[in-house]
Parts: structure tokens; C-alpha cells; sequence
DNA sequence: GCCGGTATGCTTGTGCCCACAACAAAGCCA
DNA sequence: TGGCTTTGTTGTGGGCACAAGCATACCGGC
């Protein structure tokens, strides 16, 4: 065997150095994700002994990244346990440009979404824009927050196809983008680690931690908005990424090969049919916001939307027990219009599914909506800037809000 | 936080056990996919010490699982590194269950199918029929190895739905068969340990570590079979098992939905159009095996049968550019009679998923035929039975085949 | 045929990490 | 106030991987 066949796709081997950090991960996760646990919690969630649980929360106090406060004044017999919480100073910054506009916002570590801005564009930015922006944003907020605050990084939701091994746009066809390396613009602007994603994806992400996948595996998270239908699945707890980094595309699954052309070059794909323009025109309006979507369908909407919507929650019901077929999801959540449909349309959206998955498949699969509605897409894109934390928070860099100020390039 | 809230979900913390338990597996597995490899290999491959590396193949030869062998005879500077090589004692039984009767084979740790049976049944079998047609096999082949072997346990390839979780058939519905508990059926007359799994999702595990998808962490698999069209997904090294333990549906993902109505109870499915009966009644004949049907193709098969393979060649493509788009996979492995369409229609397929494929989804994808043709299902079969000793090589269970003799039901 | 160079195996000592046990602390309850 | 229960703390021990140094085996040049 020559050298050369010799790779590391086998896999590298442990060593005790991984078992702290992976045990220091395990804490700090179960922190975030749970937002506070008692160092008993901890001790039995992890099953392992409380002097070690004691020593690695001891770290994570140490390095800043949670704080042990009073036991919860519960009735409860025994010594109580302290609680330990994320500490407030570590926050990521949360980005999501758009045709509207750029919204942005700040989240602190466990999920909280501490501020928030939409910044209207007069007409659709460019990569600079949004760089220009960002840069607006961060600069303001690192005024108005504590001096103590710690910045992970930025994470970016893009409207678009994202190369996550080079960490650039591929193409965001409704921004008239291409091939942005965003992420490093950023990062020369700002000097702060950042990292891009499909906004459907982080959706998946924020909706399996904080929204309505919580405690759930296998979840199919489909998102439409006015760029098309979008989503994300994870499975068996793992999110699905596919070869290239790019995620996938569930909007594009096929519906009918006959069907309507799709602005993808294809035929009949899903989301030419399922589509909030479709809505839009059979309500002989321009664009039409969420909440007035949810508004319009649930006074009298007319004879047209109300005819449209049973054709989409039709062709939805389809692509849905299409999907469940090949991923084997036990919960699909709905978020943007396609949550507004199943509002609308809830019952027959899940007869149709009943009828048309596949055996099984079908059997205990639940519906629902997204739980986290807007901030969907921050929380994600804060995740994405959290990752690297949560998983090794012993070496993941932090950014002193100070440094930060000094350092922007104004 | 109750107690009751306390799940294991969140993961359970690491020991030092473990770290050497992965590190076992981790060589013990590199052995298993590669064949053979020298310790010099494997120090290279895990990153770990040479020290550690050479404890831990010592613990393997311990326990009987790999052999150190005279190093290769290589002209090479420096002092020979001995090659470690699977032992050869021991095996998984692998079994079959089909419409025309039972496949039985032993494979050895290495992948080798070491011995190959089909035994035909005049008319389809129940599940009682093969548990005998099993422990026959079994006790044949148990008087014709060796003493020293050893047997992991038995994988039994099933083509129906199967819940991993109780290690039972949902549905064979060409068998006719329904929920049966054959694991254990057969586990109560030959006292092995009996893993079942769908054919297709054992097809891709198969190709993927030994075939057509070597050194690919992207694999999708297709399967015709005359049951229908089934598939298996790995995603990022990770085989998709879907929710519910029954692995995925990849022949009944929407096509049509104004199409034909498929057996599953739904119209338009993918196995509709790309089925091989209705290549056989294109040729006016009944059922035509594999190898006949690669003559077929090849020779000059008649104007019905040539458009026939047309029209599923252009549904198997777009079949599988709505796959790719929803998988994001680099390879595409077609097995069975989807396999010998490739070969046929080879040209006409890649073209049109490359025309249909969602943006740069489709950009660096191959389709290739299956690597290990009727080998395929029985590599898999044994994979799973190896699986748990992959996993934990020091506490996995093998069983002597003298014991075995002894302690079956005669 | 000898000797340096190189790659690898082997042995030993060290550091790291977690489990365990014993003890201390903090609350409940009678 | 004292027993009970639960939890935090501390010290000890075992398991694991690593580093360093030495031994071994082969190549190639002289």
C-alpha cells in the first residue's frame, strides 16, 4: 500500500484530550440548548459523576461561558444544586439579507434573541451592501451592549445556494447573486469569524432546538417565502448536508413531470405549484406580508384564494408524503406561507398525507408549524456562530466587544 | 426541572473506556474495509502512536480477530511493518429470503463470501420455511467449516419493510408475508443473534464499503428488482435509516402525480414507469432473470422493447434528479435491472439527469452500475451481523460453530 | 562485508481524565 | 434538635494515550 492511498476518511483516532472536550461540549450544549440545568441535572443527563461535572462546570465558569447561580428555591428534600445558566455576555450576531431588506439581529448563547432589526433597502442590495450594513449593525450594537460582552461570531442565513466548504454564495438567484465570497468579505470588514448558510437550513436547525422539533429526531422542515420553497431535515438527530456542502433543495422535488416550467430550468417541480405568488394573484394583490396572510385567510378570502389554497394544500399534501417516503421524518414542520396554508387548510393537508405516504411511513407523522415564526431564521444563523463554541469550548476564540470597535475598519 | 424531564437525549458523556473501545473499533474496522493493512498503516490512518497502535492490534490478535502476518515482501528503506490481516475463522451467516427461493452464504470478516447457496422453493415460502430452510443451511455448513470458526451472527436481507427497532418484518409484500417476528424465530432454533434489515438499504452499505461507492461518503442506491424499486442513501458516511426504524422508499417518490396507480395505494410513484415487468411484456415473455436481461439489451431487442427502455430511462432520470436534489449525493450506484438499463441506456440517463438536476446539485455527479452484482445482498447481510463486533471488538459475542452444532434443534 | 540511514517495533515513565469513596454541607421533616 | 436525603468536595486509584529512548530490520554505498 503506498502512501498515497493512505487517507484520513477512515477516521482519526481518540485520545483522552477528545473525552474533555467532548464531555466539556456535552455540558455546555445541554446549557444552551436547555437553557438552565441544575449541576445535578447535569450530572444525571450526562451519567457521569458529579465531581466530574463539578470540575467541568468549574471550566466553563472559568472560561467565561456560564454562570452558577442560586438553586431554584424548589420543595425539595437534600442539599439543592446549584443552577447553571449561560452567561449573558456571549452573544453571536445573526444576519439575513433579503429582497426587502437586511435583517439583523443579536442572540445570546441559549437562544435568546436579545435585539433585533429589519433595515428596509430601497431596492435589492448588492454584497457590498449587506457587508456595509452588517458593519452598521455590529458597529451600533457593540455601543449599546455591556463592555463584558463576548462575541462569537456572525452567522449568515442566505436566501440562496451556499457552498459550506468554501464558506461562499453559490448563487442566490432572487438577489441576483453569485459566486460572493460574503463570508470572507465580512470577515475583512469585521474582523469576526463568520459563516454563511441556506436560510432553510438554519430553519431546521433553530426549529429542532428551540421550535416545534423539540425532542424530536427525525424532522422535515419545509419554509416558503418569496423566494420559493425551501427546507431542511434532520435525521436521526443529524442534519443533513449532502456531498457538496450546498445542503438540499426540497422545493425542487418533483410533483409532476408534466407539470409547469419551474424558474429552475425543470419541469413540474413542487414549488411551481405550491407558491405564495400563486396567492397573491388569485387575491388580485401585489405582495402580501405573513401576518396578513394569516389575516386574509381567516376572514372570507373569495371563491379564487379559497380554490387556490385546496390546489396547493393538495399538491403540499403530495410533495409531503414524497419527502416522508424518502427521508422516513416523524415530524414535518411548516414555517412562512406554507404554515400559513396549513393554518388555513390543516385538515386537509393531513388527510392528503395520510392517504399518499407510503405504508408506515406515515403512521405516527405529525404536522405542525414553525414555533419560532421571524426569529426562525436568526436563532439558526446564531447556531451556525455558536457551533464552534459548543463544540470545543475550551479553544473556540471569543471577541471582546471593545477589540471589536477598535478594530472595524471605519 | 422534574426528574421526569430528564431524558438521555441530549447524549451521554464520555470515559476513557470508550476512547479505547472506538480506537479498537477503528482498527478493527480499517482491517475490515481495507483487507489488509500493515501496523505502519494503520498508525498513519488512526494518527495515533505507534505504541498504542501496537497494543491495540495485540489486543485484536488476543481476542481472535485479525492476524499479524510476515510483512509484505516491498523494497522499501526502513524496518518491515508485519500486515494485519482479518481472521479468516471468522464469519457471518448471510440469508436471503425471496418470491424463488433462499440465498445463503457465509462471508468472512474482510468481506470474502466464502460459500454461496441458492435453494429454490417450488412455491413462495412462508417465514416457518425459512427458518428451517436457515438452520439447515446453517448445520450443512457448520459439519463443513473449520472448529476454530466463529460466527458473529446471521443478517437476513429481507425485501419488505422492516423495523429495525423490534428486529421484526413490517411487510414483505411479495412474500405475502406481515408482521413477523422472524429475527427471533430464527434466534430460538439456532441460538445466534439474527439482525434483519430491507435489501436495498443492505445494497448500499454493501457498494458503498466494498463496491461501486468506495471512497465516497455520498452514495445514493438504486435497486430493480421484480418486486419493485428500492434504494438505499448514505449520507456523509452515514446510512439514512429514516424515523422509524424501516429505512427509506426511494421507488415511491413522486413522479406523476397524474400518473399510473401504483400498488402501494398511490398514483405516479417512480417504480410505475421504471419497472421491469413491463420490459418484460415488451418482449412478450414472462419473467427474464438478470443476466438474460443484460443479453436482451445487448443483442437487438425489437422497436416495443427499445422504446420501452427509453421511456424508463427518461423516468429514471428525472427519478433521480428529484433524489440528487433532495440527498444532495455524489454518486449514483443503479443495481438490478435499473443496472442493466444504465448499461443500455447509459448515455441517455446521464443526460437527462444532468439536464434535469437542480443547479450545481447535479454538477460532479457519476452514475454508475452496482460494483458487487449478485454478491451485493450477502455482503450486506454480513455487514450487519458484523456491525456489533465493529463496534465493540473486545465485548462482541462470537460463537463457537461447535457450539453451535450441539446447540441447535435437531 | 561493514556501516550509516531510515522506518518501525518495543518498553518504560508521565500526564490526563474519569470513577469511586469518604466526608462535608444544606435543606426537609418529625 | 436530630435523623434523613441529596448534593458538593476532596483525595485516591485505574485506565488510556503519548513521548522518549532503545532495539530491530532492511536498504544502499563503499
Amino acid at each position: 500500500m503506498s502512501d498515497d492511498d493512505v487517507d484520513d476518511r477512515v477516521g482519526r483516532g481518540s485520545r483522552n484530550e477528545e473525552t474533555r472536550q467532548r464531555n466539556l461540549a456535552l455540558m455546555l450544549s445541554s446549557v444552551h440548548s436547555r437553557g438552565s440545568l441544575s449541576r445535578a441535572d447535569l450530572t444525571r443527563l450526562s451519567g457521569l459523576n458529579r465531581s466530574t461535572v463539578g470540575f467541568l462546570v468549574g471550566e466553563l465558569v472559568e472560561l467565561g461561558l456560564v454562570l452558577e447561580t442560586e438553586p431554584a428555591a424548589e420543595r425539595r428534600v437534600g442539599r439543592p444544586s446549584p443552577v447553571v445558566v449561560p452567561s449573558p455576555d456571549v452573544v453571536a450576531i445573526a444576519i439575513n439579507p433579503d429582497v426587502t431588506g437586511l435583517t439583523a439581529g443579536v442572540v445570546g448563547l441559549g437562544g435568546a434573541v436579545r435585539l433585533r432589526e429589519v433595515i428596509l433597502t430601497p431596492e435589492i442590495m448588492t454584497p457590498e451592501d449587506a457587508v456595509l450594513l452588517t458593519r452598521d449593525f455590529v458597529l451600533r450594537v457593540a455601543d449599546e451592549l455591556p463592555d463584558t460582552t463576548r462575541v462569537a461570531g456572525i452567522g449568515v442565513a442566505v436566501p440562496g445556494l451556499v457552498d459550506e466548504r468554501t464558506n461562499a454564495i453559490d448563487v442566490a438567484p432572487h438577489l441576483g447573486w453569485q459566486d460572493e465570497a460574503l463570508a470572507s468579505m465580512i470577515e475583512e470588514e469585521l474582523a469576526l469569524p463568520t459563516w454563511l448558510s441556506n436560510d432553510s437550513t438554519l430553519g431546521v436547525i433553530a426549529e429542532a432546538h428551540y421550535g416545534a422539533g423539540v425532542g424530536c429526531d427525525n424532522v422535515m422542515y419545509l419554509n416558503g417565502s418569496t423566494s420559493g420553497l425551501g427546507g431542511g431535515v434532520i435525521s436521526e438527530g443529524r442534519l443533513m448536508r449532502g456531498a457538496h456542502g450546498f445542503g438540499i433543495e426540497l422545493g425542487h422535488i418533483l410533483l409532476d413531470r408534466n407539470g409547469a416550467l419551474c424558474p429552475c430550468g425543470r419541469t413540474g417541480c413542487l414549488e411551481t405549484v405550491v407558491n405564495v405568488r400563486r396567492i397573491w394573484s388569485a387575491a388580485g394583490r401585489g405582495v402580501i406580508g405573513l401576518d396578513e396572510l394569516d389575516a386574509l385567510y381567516a376572514s372570507a378570502p373569495g371563491a379564487e384564494v379559497e380554490a387556490e389554497l385546496d390546489i396547493q394544500a393538495d399538491a403540499l399534501a403530495e410533495g409531503i408524503a414524497s419527502l416522508v417516503c424518502v427521508f422516513g421524518s416523524e415530524r414535518v414542520i411548516l414555517g412562512g406561507h406554507v404554515g400559513a396554508l396549513l393554518e388555513a387548510r390543516g385538515e386537509r393537508i393531513r388527510a392528503g398525507v395520510a392517504r399518499q405516504a407510503y405504508g408506515p411511513l406515515g403512521r405516527d407523522l405529525t404536522i405542525v408549524r414553525n414555533g419560532l415564526r421571524e426569529r426562525v431564521v436568526h436563532i439558526g444563523a446564531a447556531e451556525l456562530a455558536f457551533s464552534t463554541l459548543l463544540n470545543d469550548p475550551a479553544h473556540a476564540p471569543l471577541f471582546d466587544i471593545a477589540g471589536l470597535r477598535a478594530g472595524v475598519r471605519r
